[in-house]
DNA sequence: GGGTAACTATACCGGTGGGTATATTCCGTT
DNA sequence: AACGGAATATACCCACCGGTATAGTTACCC
């Protein structure tokens, strides 16, 4: 049913990972635009001939790091919630939780999806495709976190609390209000608490 | 207590007034780093030094686009919040029919506030300030209206309604899910109704 | 050894970025 | 009739954009 299985990364040369590695961090901070190829080869010790025999064009390099990103952020929740849960029932309430870890760990600058879907306008191109990847595959994961848990009509419950997820997300990277993710996990517990369980 | 006045236009020229509705078109389309001066000033019919007599720089440029679409959304949802709702009560949810239609006559390419937010990493100068006002005057107002419905504990209602409205925005942007603006409605009913009302 | 893949160095391409300078025309006000 | 604001046209600045081309340097594998 969910698959916590990441999109498949190709291999990369050591210059080829730096390069990512670089790059994903100046896409997530500065934004796609305002980066250019340049700095990034630049900052990662290398010539741009060397960026360009590795990912071909920028859109595929920023695709690249979306789709790693992805795989990363699967990963490590997917592990996050089994280590900070007890019960099935504690698991949807964890991924809140876990959003607050993972934006202290990283730069606060939100979801790294929502924010690189506006600087691209046209719903075409791999890039696009990473990011409704990321959305639907969080949908599916938290309605099956919510099924597990025994409520009855995961489908909506789990929806609703994937909109509760991208409000914490973008809420926290504007500041307002200030205890974002905190409130929207409470509000999670009580959209859950007021539709029951089956015992 | 809660201000409903916009924040004060400035008296524009002709050609100032062209380039800035065509501006913001292309800023709301295209995004921020996409659209260059050149391009807007040719889109307007004018010259770039009429652009930079009128606006000074791009930054400002688009600081007084953001400032202008905050007053126009704030106007335009009182009025149709005044016009859409029977009750006291009906209001704070109306809002969320407020952001249906909105998105439905501009392009839905979700909160021009968080689009921008995404391209602009330093949390200094006068559009990041716009931003903020903007989700500030938002938090304000919802509570406001879920004071008037008789709901206790305004504030933190209020604050969950405007979760949804930025879920609701940016879950519209992307397309997933289908019908996010009805399901945080839906949602938003269901946290009213589980919280009761004084008589 | 010979070959191949990874990588560096450097230079180049046309186009565009934000921003400025100069000089001129239109037009309503006083 | 003169002034000043608004706008025009044109040309320029330098830096950077994404992307390409050529040539040379490692290092490892058969």
């Amino acid at each position: 049913m969910t698959q916590t299985t990441e999109p498949e990364q190709p291999r990369l040369t050591p210059a080829g990972t730096r390069v990512l590695d670089t790059a994903s961090e100046l896409f997530y901070r500065e934004g796609l635009h305002a980066v250019g190829v340049d700095s990034i080869a630049r900052a990662a010790g290398v010539t741009k001939k060397t960026l360009y025999d590795c990912f071909g064009s920028k859109d595929e390099l920023i695709a690249t790091y979306l789709r790693r990103r992805d795989g990363r952020w699967r990963a490590w929740l997917v592990d996050f919630v089994g280590r900070n849960s007890d019960t099935p029932q504690d698991k949807p309430l964890t991924t809140f939780d876990a959003i607050a870890q993972w934006q202290h760990q990283t730069n606060a600058r939100g979801c790294a999806f929502v924010n690189a879907l506006a600087e691209l306008p046209d719903d075409t191109g791999p890039a696009h495709t990473a990011i409704l990847d990321q959305k639907r595959w969080m949908t599916e994961y938290l309605t099956s976190l919510v099924e597990a848990a025994g409520h009855p009509d995961p489908e909506t419950l789990g929806t609703q609390l994937f909109l509760l997820q991208e409000a914490a997300f973008v809420t926290h990277g504007t500041g307002v209000p200030e205890n974002a993710i905190q409130l929207a996990k409470d509000t999670a517990a009580a959209l859950m608490a007021s539709r029951g369980r089956r015992p």
